[in-house]
DNA sequence: TTCATTAGTTCGGAATTTATGAACTATTGC
DNA sequence: GCAATAGTTCATAAATTCCGAACTAATGAA
């Protein structure tokens, strides 16, 4: 097994770090990283998992994002240990990771709204159909 | 031909954003509309056509940042007028427009000091194999 | 040690996306 | 009308991404 990639946070383009995080499940994953402020974690995946992303493309993404060096992977023991590197790329582009992350969130906030509002519209559709 | 698609921002995902800048013509070309501060512009595309660019894929990179709502495009005649939506973005997703275009500018100064290294390097071997 | 289990990677081909030349449309000016 | 210009669309070639199957590497139990 190849030895993990993480390059300099000075040789990454703001682009590599872009289409990392321009996939749903990897903005996801990266966002949660970032979002237990760099301490513990044993794979941000598990809750993932469930909706059955296979375990190969899983390991892709995280690839993905350790190439971009928006985290840093550690095998300890048979698992793996993910934690962002945020600081790092905090110094180079400023505000980059901490808008990303909260754009991602505000579009979560988003969504549950539109939820709960098409669920309420259901049940009037409900009431009005009895 | 199809009329053109301007999406509410509020029905664009930050994935969508994200994507539509993790490619480097596109950026430079949507760093160039936001940099001339939303006035003139005839088509930033001008001095990107020397590079050699085809222009059906620049319409195709127009087309993606038109519909990843960072930009309106209107017809002007013969031409085409682009304007950078960046009130309308920092509306739903602040700083991140300026955050991320602060970080391609970034990026391009630090080419320019490689670059110019790199010149020196050149011109230091030169010396060295006379 | 050997076997089984768990966590993750790698490989290869299918599926999807992107790039681009050629043909087309729409507008302007002659 | 015709020619020129700016941009779009279409079809296909090229590049990416996805994902199942096979593999590796570490751990623990027998």
């Amino acid at each position: 097994m190849r030895p993990l990639i993480h390059p300099d946070v000075e040789d990454v383009p703001v682009e590599a770090i872009l289409h990392a995080l321009s996939d749903p499940v990897r903005v996801a994953i990266y966002a949660d990283i970032v979002g237990q402020d760099c301490s513990q974690s044993c794979s941000a995946f598990l809750h993932l998992r469930d909706k059955a992303i296979p375990k190969s493309t899983l390991s892709q993404h995280f690839k993905i994002l350790r190439e971009a060096g928006l985290i840093r992977g550690e095998r300890r023991g048979v698992e793996m240990h993910n934690t962002s590197r945020c600081a790092e790329i905090e110094q180079r582009y400023p505000g980059l990771i901490s808008t990303i992350v909260n754009a991602h969130n505000i579009q979560l906030a988003s969504e549950a709204k539109a939820a709960k509002k098409s669920v309420k519209k259901a049940a009037r559709r409900a009431v009005l159909a009895v």
